[in-house]
DNA sequence: TTTTTGCCAATTGTAGACAATTTCAGGCAA
DNA sequence: TTGCCTGAAATTGTCTACAATTGGCAAAAA
């Protein structure tokens, strides 16, 4: 009976508060708002962590901070420097595109897997976030776009069925977001890339993975084609010019 | 001349012993020392780390090792649980065969960047290694290919030019390491990849990336393949026999 | 004026102290 | 024996204090 208790306690999870409390220590719960501040622009690339002042806004001691410190550099969203402090990180524009490019041959084996494994339920599934995709696109509602495009690339990750893959994944998409705060910035790029979505899915459909890692792959790098050229538009507002030879080469390799 | 100055100090590297302590914080050093203890086994998986155990052996307080704890949970390599403490993590077949077939997909990657853009001082370099190999073979030094085989495929991303996979890439071989000690083990597996990795090099040398990519690809199945095989003659001398048919089927995927 | 030197405030690195939680041994009742 | 309570010991979570380093400012020197 002992042994059955046991199995209760480990397999049954726990009322949603208590479990709460059992697995939030202050590390967590400062990491995480850390990490919703960074991704959100509250706490903007290049800007200065301090522990005292942070400590006292969260208010923590600096201790569980640090630890949440650690844990965001190991994750590439900060960077800390010995006795000069924390700072959160400046993606610059190689590694983003380095970035995409993994991305990209992950997204494919995404394509594949998909292709091979999906069902219809799940089909049905993102057919509907494309058509939601699609709507928002005839509101002109960039922003809602913006966050469906998300929620649908995570979707077919996740539904790929490999949780490494997810896990590093939106690893990736977390830093990828600090490159030159794409988010919020002023006006979103609008989707060029609605038909690409309808062409991914009909793709993963016919059930030939070749094709629909093939889409996978292509629409990545198209995303990244036009992130880096509407990077461009925004420096060359502010004055360098030269820069953007150098770096379409690097983003054309 | 003042700005000539600056650009000297950020620009020159400091002496070596000077970037050393300008660079190494306590918890650089512990995080250091625990990786090392955790991948060569001296911590094995499974086993619980007591913070005031290992800060009396390391010489230090409680803080950085907790910090570096941190690190190495983002890292993969260990767990830790609220009140309960940290543990060397242990990677179940499962999560093995998906680390696998992500590396998969990112060799494949390298083996298409390879086979584009390969130097003939780098292809040189990468037959000696493959040289090597073989040599280790006729010599029944499983250990020494072992240690050969990691550093072929470590050098083979690195070529690749892609800062960010290398860096991930090295994760996943980390954690991988953990699966089931797959170190300093009983017998090592002897290699029959050995011609696999001439085939590698030939199809690299060839430019054909989609060849190249292909064989990379290959290869890491393969070797998945064999690392769970391996791993069930293990537990089957243990007496786990029908645990072995799930994990098949899994692997085959 | 320009550069250099020395000091002070601010901040980070590390250690130790205290509070909260878990673990485990021993006793008690079914 | 088995299950369960109880309390002390061990361990982790958090905070505070002190040491070490950095960066900037002002006075002194060129």
């Amino acid at each position: 009976m002992g042994g059955m208790k046991a199995e209760v306690a480990s397999t049954i999870t726990a009322h949603p508060t208590i479990a709460l409390l059992q697995s939030s220590s202050l590390v967590n719960v400062v990491h995480g708002e850390l990490e919703k501040m960074i991704l959100s622009g509250t706490l903007a690339p290049g800007e200065k962590l301090t522990e005292l002042t942070l400590a006292a806004k969260l208010g923590v001691s600096r201790g569980p901070l640090r630890e949440a410190f650690r844990m965001l550099e190991e994750a590439g969203l900060v960077k800390i420097t010995k006795n000069r402090g924390v700072f959160v990180r400046d993606i610059p524009v190689d590694e983003a595109i380095e970035i995409f490019d993994l991305r990209a041959a992950m997204d494919e084996l995404v394509g594949r897997r998909l292709a091979e494994n999906i069902t219809t339920a799940q089909l049905k599934e993102i057919r509907g976030m494309v058509d939601a995709m699609e709507r928002a696109v005839k509101d002109k509602d960039a922003y809602h776009y913006h966050l469906l495009n998300l929620k649908f690339h995570d979707r077919l990750v996740e539904l790929a069925g490999n949780r490494k893959l997810t896990e590093i994944y939106r690893k990736l998409i977390k830093e990828l977001s600090l490159f030159r705060r794409l988010n919020l910035e002023d006006g979103w790029l609008m989707p060029i890339s609605a038909t690409e979505h309808r062409q991914i899915v009909k793709a993963i459909a016919s059930g030939d993975a070749d094709i629909a890692g093939k889409a996978m792959f292509d629409h990545v790098m198209d995303s990244k084609e036009r992130t880096i050229e509407h990077n461009f538009r925004r420096q060359a507002k502010a004055g360098a010019t030269t820069a953007m030879v150098h770096a379409k080469k690097l983003a054309s390799r």
